[in-house]
DNA sequence: CCTCTCAGGTTGACACTGTCAACCATAGAC
DNA sequence: GTCTATGGTTGACAGTGTCAACCTGAGAGG
């Protein structure tokens, strides 16, 4: 085996640094080939390391995947929060922040399948970015209802009517289920427009 | 092994009927333990037959998994529209038509998740159930809209975002993503109610 | 009535997976 | 200068999807 000797250094070289190997690799794999194709053996191996040296970082391979959601969620959130910062209004923001959640299921519909999927083991750094995300979009709520742009009501309500048409406009559009009958197809993002316009509408 | 000659008996006892028992056991075993405890092994086994008889009846693991995914879809889909027909306003419809959307996914979300999911290898069952069950959501749009109820405008986009809200809410709420901070919580019901509601306040 | 086909079933094998157990090496605290 | 915990290793095991080869009896065709 010559691969020991290397592996022997590397192990020196880095560090830490393996733990954020696995979630690199194991995130790549989820990208192209789904969730099906993450085995932590494949992982290991691209990863440079044994079979069995990714249970060294997690207690098992749900708990990898949650590191590897829990990633995702946080720099996905942190970007969203960092470009709605950019935004004059609150309109343009909300719209950006939908937007942007958006754009990021149909580029990473993987990802975006496994955050938002039913999770058994849950870890505690994942319910607090998707507490944290949602606690945002309801401040931009507000921020609308007092720019009187969308009608006043329980705020966490009208924030969960937006976020719901974000949420499914993307899973339908990422899963291929949203434009089946071609003609009239409308994006997500236009569909999330199109509900702010009537909300404005009605307010 | 005894279950020797039982399994000669029933072989021929029951004809055609293994093919539907074996997708009625991994209904079963996907409702509890979700698609990975959808194994064609124990599907045999439970339906018992032998572990490779599945192979007599479905290509692969995915096709059994499709063939489950299209006898949900078709029947949850006439049961709406039977429940539909029973509706006197297209107001009424269209909010029951959602609400038994909703409802299913939040009976067996396993099921809504994998009918839901993305299909690689597509069936043709699969995407006839979904159009078929668009173009029923498309009528009632429209019908809606010579009622005065909804706003005017291409009734296909209208029906996206009805659907958008209905999915996005049932989906989030299924996999415990909707209400986390518990308060202000609303049912996806209520959402595509309140949905309505603006729509006809806009129209 | 005999034969032949073939759908539906069987056993056996293979590579691969998640996970457990036991062992090993070294960086760094004492 | 020894001890220990961390991150690594190999080896094993049961379970999985899938392939190949074989079997069996119901029923069509003569």
């Amino acid at each position: 085996m010559v691969e020991r000797s290397e592996a022997v250094v590397r192990h020196y070289d880095r560090g830490m640094g393996t733990r954020d190997d696995l979630i690199e690799v194991a995130t790549g794999l989820l990208d192209r080939g789904g969730v099906a194709a993450v085995t932590l053996r494949e992982v290991g191996r691209l990863a440079g390391v044994s079979h069995n040296a990714p249970y060294k970082h997690f207690a098992d391979k749900q708990a990898l995947l949650a590191a590897v959601a829990a990633r995702d969620l946080a720099r996905h959130g942190a970007a969203i929060e960092q470009a709605v910062r950019r935004k004059r209004s609150a309109r343009a923001a909300l719209s950006e922040a939908m937007g942007r959640y958006i754009a990021w299921a149909l580029e990473y519909p993987e990802r975006f399948r496994l955050v938002f999927g039913r999770w058994t083991v849950e870890s505690p750094e994942l319910t607090a970015a998707a507490e944290s995300a949602q606690a945002g979009l309801i401040g931009l709520v507000e921020a609308a209802q007092t720019d009187g742009v969308l009608p006043a009501g329980d705020p966490v309500r009208l924030a969960s009517l937006v976020r719901s048409v974000a949420h499914g406009a993307a899973d339908l559009a990422a899963t291929g289920h949203l434009s089946e009958s071609g003609k009239g197809h409308a994006s997500p993002q236009q569909l999330v427009d199109d509900l702010l316009v009537y909300l404005q509408a009605a307010s």
